[in-house]
DNA sequence: TCACATTTGTAGCGCTCACTACAATTCTGG
DNA sequence: CCAGAATTGTAGTGAGCGCTACAAATGTGA
């Protein structure tokens, strides 16, 4: 048996630059010849590792969720829900603002509404999103039970509030909010914390 | 002098109809024989009322403020800036899962990233989405001069804080969130604002 | 009634899109 | 060193895009 030619490029460093182009230009937005590009890749290249390029997405995607995740669980194993609120507003307010990446978060303006045979992205997205809501209402549950939260709390309206002003966020950096004026919202947002919070 | 053959649709009514397809679709996922077949006329008669498909956005655009505007006008009229802080975030929640329109927001789905070509569209969203911060803002100035809100409120943070808690909103309900969840985001939301307020 | 101004419907323009056929290239196994 | 397997670069493909030329239709003013 032969094992062919072997890949000249390296698939993950690719993915980071697909992720740029999605992110700054959205699903719809990017084209194959930018995307290729980026890379620096030629097309047939990019359809044999990736199928499509919905299927580029789904795997610049994973990678995006793949370097999150570490900054997640930093922020999760902080010692209280109203330090995790915390880190993870002022964090956003930071990551979003980076000028190393474009502005905003690659799963809020990679494509919220889609057209005509990409109407599966936007849900692409969204379940990226859950993820983070997810693991906020698990942590913020271990926090009620530690006596953490209040008893009358609502970890699942708590994580899920935090999730739509980190989506707000987004989208307010998208349109040129500079990191002073995201880290005014994370410091309101975090008032609305510090009411359901014993610490 | 003669003055032509009369225009034979209205443009308000085939506006109403753009608009919906742009919410539901994009700016960049719209495509103008969509939009032709909702507003039910054919590409020149698009043309020569409205000059390209970014006007035909921006003219929709204007419509839609148009009509968000006594929206407002009502929501500010509230007598303290708490109570405006409620209606407009219930009043949110209840609009963008409004089963007549589209879920979610236009001014947030119509495209917070474009490709080549389409750079401005993203900004024409983001201008109209500061009417209603700017709007807000003013009405919380009046209501800290009136004692309405502590002297060490920020009305502009506040008024920041609301319009991304808004967009995050419109970002949920674009990927299908219900009626209910929004309102649990609305209700979390509001407890920051009563730490600002005197009433 | 007729010349003129404007809109309408049909048909199709050039262009770019996502995607691919194909042959040359580059590796491994025997 | 050669046969086979996989990737690479070139050069396109058909389809759909935003947009428009053109002639027929429909109104107004003189």
């Amino acid at each position: 048996m032969a094992m062919g030619r072997p890949r000249a490029f390296d698939a993950d460093a690719a993915l980071d630059q697909a992720m740029e182009v999605f992110w700054r230009h959205g699903y719809e937005g990017a084209t194959i010849a930018q995307l290729t590009d980026a890379m620096g890749i030629n097309p047939p290249s990019l359809y044999a590792a990736f199928g499509s390029k919905e299927g580029l997405l789904k795997a610049a995607l994973d990678r995006y969720s793949a370097k999150r995740a570490c900054w997640l669980e930093q922020i999760v194993s902080a010692p209280t829900a109203r330090e995790v609120a915390e880190r993870i507003l002022m964090g956003t307010a930071d990551t979003q603002t980076d000028p190393a990446n474009p502005p905003g978060c690659l799963l809020v303006q990679g494509g919220l509404a889609c057209g005509t045979g990409s109407e599966n992205v936007p849900f692409e997205l969204a379940a990226h999103r859950a993820q983070t809501e997810n693991q906020l209402r698990d942590r913020f549950i271990r926090a009620r039970a530690e006596g953490d939260l209040k008893e009358t709390a609502d970890p699942a309206a708590l994580a899920r509030y935090l999730s739509a002003v980190i989506a707000g966020m987004g989208v307010m950096a998208s349109s040129g909010a500079d990191r002073e004026a995201l880290r005014q919202v994370a410091a309101v947002s975090l008032k609305a914390f510090e009411e359901q919070s014993n610490s």
